[in-house]
DNA sequence: ACCACCATGTAACAGGTTACATGATTAA
DNA sequence: TTAATCATGTAACCTGTTACATGGTGGT
């Protein structure tokens, strides 16, 4: 009757995966990075600090697979107490932050840098955002069929590329004629 | 002539707070808060811890005003070090990353939660989103004049808010039409 | 012959939050 | 008299990254 233990978001993305089956730390990782990796991607190591403290929590149990010629497999699977600890975390209502991007720090303290370095972080990253969408929009099917709810996480993907994309191009163009107005 | 120190965001932020002049830790907190403070706010503990490191640094010199009444105030000065790695930080290129928030977690999930739990998250963060965008696009003057810098991050905050809200606003339709169907 | 995949973890460090602790001054 | 402002910090904790360490299997 644990009522009501706290996890963290890193913990309720591990025990949402685990819905899925019988999971060891590497399955654990492979999932994350493939399906929600663009929007979360906790990394090997405190995936394998994270798993034996959600066992000794209860949340979720633990078996070795003895095998040859590799380390031993833990296998986690789901408690009921894990279950329920997703499933206050899921209804808590999220946190909203707006961004807080090192670019916007640079820009925020412009007149410090010069202007053509500053174009170049903003170019720069104006690229990474177009290679971002087309990226997310070149996989319309798998998501589609397999799960609504991804795509839905997806098309959060591309709106956010879409508003770098728009902000990127006006703020290159003010900084670039910005530019020329100094130079004459 | 320390070459190559590098120094993280927060501390970035503080030294470029600095080339506006001597600042105590309260003043930087205020300066962080109401100036940037929607894309960069340490916390006041996280100052405080900063500021002696890069003193130690030979980042920026400190020197105690005594006062009666209240603690003594310590007033932080950039240096010519804490200029050049500051001058450095601005001129990496900034890491780009697609937003990490606990709300599409949330979503990617949303199999495992009741849909008007789901349909309730997306709502508030919708309505905080168009709050955001109001409130952002309510000081025009005041930034424009100012500081073309700081206005151009306003835009980027009001860019994302409008993305926030667009996208927002499709899934909630999106997930009430399916909720609409089960229940047909 | 070489590389990717499977499979685990530890150690050191960096970055950040929350709560605690104190206390005078000044304006409403 | 109540609250905000000024002004500092410590302690405990949580979260996360990077680098290190090991080594067989299976495909090209």
């Amino acid at each position: 009757m644990s009522t009501g233990a706290r996890i963290s978001a890193t913990e309720a993305a591990l025990l949402g995966l685990l819905t899925r089956g019988e999971l060891s730390g590497y399955d654990l990782q492979r999932a994350a990075e493939s399906s929600g990796g663009f929007f979360w991607a906790p990394t090997k190591s405190r995936i394998y600090a994270v798993l034996p403290q959600l066992a000794e929590r209860g949340f979720a149990t633990s078996r070795e697979v003895v095998q040859s010629g590799r380390p031993n497999k833990h296998l986690y699977r789901l408690t009921k107490a894990g279950r329920a600890a997703l499933q206050a975390w899921l209804e808590e209502p999220p946190v909203f932050e707006p961004e807080r991007a090192p670019l916007l720090l640079k820009l925020y303290f412009g007149e410090l840098l010069e202007p053509e370095v500053l174009i170049e972080h903003v170019r720069r990253a104006r690229a990474e955002a177009i290679a971002l969408k087309q990226r997310l929009e070149a996989q319309p099917a798998r998501a589609q069929a397999a799960d609504a709810f991804a795509e839905l996480t997806v098309r959060h993907g591309i709106e956010w590329a879409r508003a770098m994309i728009r902000w990127t191009t006006s703020t290159e163009q003010e900084l670039v004629a910005r530019l020329a107005d100094n130079a004459a």
